[in-house]
RNA sequence: UGGGGUGUCGCCAAGCGGUAAGGCACUGGUCUCUGACACCAGCAUUACCUAGGUUCGAAUCCUAGCACCCCAGCCA
């Protein structure tokens, strides 16, 4: 709705550079995933990056599986990151691709770069290799491999491709320069013997190409001129344009790096996520309280907030730790508009009004949305007896205060002003409820005296309402950031809450995924899974602010 | 101690020699049948990591420092 004019950055002007000076007639980019895992909220910037670098410069952009380590890899994964980018919104049309349907083509360009003595096959072992390679401050020496005959190469590397020597006993390596101050230099691996099946080409390989040699080569095969990684890859992009510069490619795409997304209070590498995941922490891949795509979106968050959040968070090269808040003020931004509005209670307090008659029961017009009475109202029955939100009634309220107190009058939305006349409690002491008059002259929620009230509270009809499962998610970490090996100390014991709410009827019938704002509570989304139409579940998307909690987050 | 990067408001981020955009957060206020939303105002006043220098003029150019991040997987 409201314009926020896109800012540029140095990706945006890159590209219209390029078009500009005709580098390039149109610009090709593409998201190359390795299935190894879920897509997470990190993914989701590279993807509106990529994406939206080729849909606003009039070009294409690729959905491109880089499946070159087949033992981490799973079906599973390649359909859940389909699922999820289309789910963003994006569409690659025809553009779908595999590193590993190009591996004919890489096995040949390795034969190329073998005949051209610019590659050979190391019997040394991997712990060798690591000690031959140096150190930061040392350079790496020669194995004593490095000067086999392209013959003798050429035959290895054809009975590795075969299958006659085991897992780890040979790779293929570039000859580069053993000294080379950056490590990827140092005679990189380009291959490996791996003898396991692979989820998309099946067990007809038994040697992998590296990450290094698939990646440039693939992006050359498929055209593509603009390759946007994250910086950890800047070190690799001289091997990248070696590998490019030494072999028949057609085409040479060039790299380009950005920052990665850091989000507080929350894990972001798949590694941890997986773990999480492993170790029954969370529910799985797409718990409500993971930052995966599939968990934001169970959690309510919907595509167009996760888009917008892309784009407030701008794309730099410095290290960065974007604050929770803008990522749950692009869901509010978003569902404000959309979200019609409902009333639910949370923590229940029963109120009897004991001037009400007794079997009474009026229908009230709810608006769905007072910014906008196009999207209609809707009735919702009043009764003697109703639940009230604990927090709205204060025997001794604060100063400031302006909800339900003891003598006090506020106004049920939409419905009736009511006193508070009395308190109730139990052999404990406990409140259980409060015992209530109305103004029957205040029907609809406005008195013809013109007499105000400061507050306005929501309520749900006692013998109306539908109790049904909420579930109130918090962060998942206690800590901004959390690294080392006890970096799960840090997670949050009482990051989900599962109460029984009291909705007003109409919720009963909400459908998987329908988005709703409990009103003065928050936004919440029937669960993707776990709700049904007369039996809601709902998760709590995002609270609304709350100024009168002054600045507290999250209440749980 | 090698190489590659980055340093502009609490968090992001524009800016590319001409006198500090914007968003989030925060603080006041207006409005209000959601203490929400909306709206108004304030929020880096020689200040853009520091120190020098060039220039009529610098966050933007030069020099020297400092801090932080990444790289020694047959992971990506």
């Amino acid at each position: 709705m409201s314009e926020n004019p896109t800012t540029s950055n140095f990706l945006r002007s890159m590209v219209a550079g390029d078009l500009q000076s005709g580098r390039c007639q149109k610009v090709v980019t593409r998201f190359p995933p390795e299935p190894n895992g879920y897509l997470h909220i990190g993914h989701a910037k590279s993807i509106c990056l990529n994406f939206g670098l080729a849909q606003e410069f009039g070009g294409t952009c690729h959905l491109r599986f880089d499946d070159t380590n087949p033992v981490k890899e799973e079906m599973e994964y390649i359909e859940s990151i389909k699922a999820s980018v289309r789910w963003l919104g994006f569409d690659w049309g025809e553009n779908l691709y595999y590193a590993s349907d190009y591996f004919e083509q890489l096995y040949t360009w390795a034969e190329v770069l073998i005949v051209a003595g610019k590659a050979y096959v190391d019997d040394l072992s991997a712990e060798e290799i690591r000690g031959y390679r140096g150190s930061l401050t040392e350079p790496g020496k020669a194995s004593p491999w490095r000067e086999r005959s392209v013959e003798d190469n050429l035959a290895l590397f054809r009975r590795m491709r075969g299958g006659e020597f085991p897992d780890g006993s040979k790779v293929l390596r570039a000859k580069i320069d053993m000294s080379s101050p950056n490590l990827n230099l140092r005679d990189p691996v380009l291959y490996r013997i791996l003898h396991a099946p692979h989820p998309h080409v099946g067990a007809r390989w038994c040697i992998y190409p590296m990450y290094d040699f698939a990646h440039g080569q693939s992006d050359a095969i498929e055209g593509i001129t603009h390759s946007i990684c994250t910086l950890e890859f800047e070190d690799h992009r001289p091997l990248y344009n070696w590998l490019l510069e030494n072999l028949p490619v057609p085409g040479h795409p060039r790299q380009y790096e950005f920052a990665r997304l850091n989000l507080g209070y929350t894990v972001m590498s798949k590694r941890k996520l997986l773990q999480l995941v492993k170790d029954g922490d969370v529910g799985g891949w797409d718990d409500p309280r993971m930052p995966t795509l599939d968990g934001l979106r169970r959690r309510g968050y919907t595509p167009a907030a996760i888009r917008l959040f892309c784009e407030r968070i701008g794309v730099g090269r410095s290290d960065s730790w974007i604050d929770l808040s803008v990522l749950e003020d692009c869901v509010r931004e978003d569902l404000n508009e959309k979200a019609p509005r409902a009333l639910a209670v949370l923590k229940p307090l029963k109120v009897v009004i004991d001037n009400y008659p007794p079997e009474q029961v009026e229908e009230l017009e709810v608006p769905n949305h007072p910014g906008h009475p196009e999207m209609g109202s809707r009735k919702v029955p009043f009764g003697r007896e109703i639940y009230i939100e604990r927090d709205d009634f204060e025997e001794f309220p604060a100063k400031g205060f302006f909800r339900l107190a003891p003598g006090r009058e506020v106004r049920l939305r939409c419905a009736y002003f009511i006193r508070c006349e009395e308190i109730v409690r139990d052999a404990g002491g406990e409140i259980v409820e409060l015992r209530c008059n109305y103004d029957p002259a205040t029907r609809g929620g406005s008195a013809t005296d013109g007499r105000k009230v400061k507050g306005t509270i929501h309520w749900v009809s006692a013998r109306h309402g539908v109790t049904a499962e909420v579930r109130l998610y918090d962060r998942l970490l206690t800590t901004a950031s959390s690294t080392g090996d006890d970096w799960k100390a840090a997670l949050n014991t009482r990051s989900v809450e599962v109460i029984a709410a009291v909705l007003e009827p109409g919720l009963a019938g909400a459908a998987p995924e329908d988005r709703f704002q409990f009103e003065r509570l928050g936004y919440f989304c029937a669960d993707r899974h776990d709700s049904h139409p007369g039996a809601p579940v709902f998760n709590r998307t995002v609270t609304l602010r709350d100024s009168w909690g002054k600045g507290g987050q999250s209440p749980a």
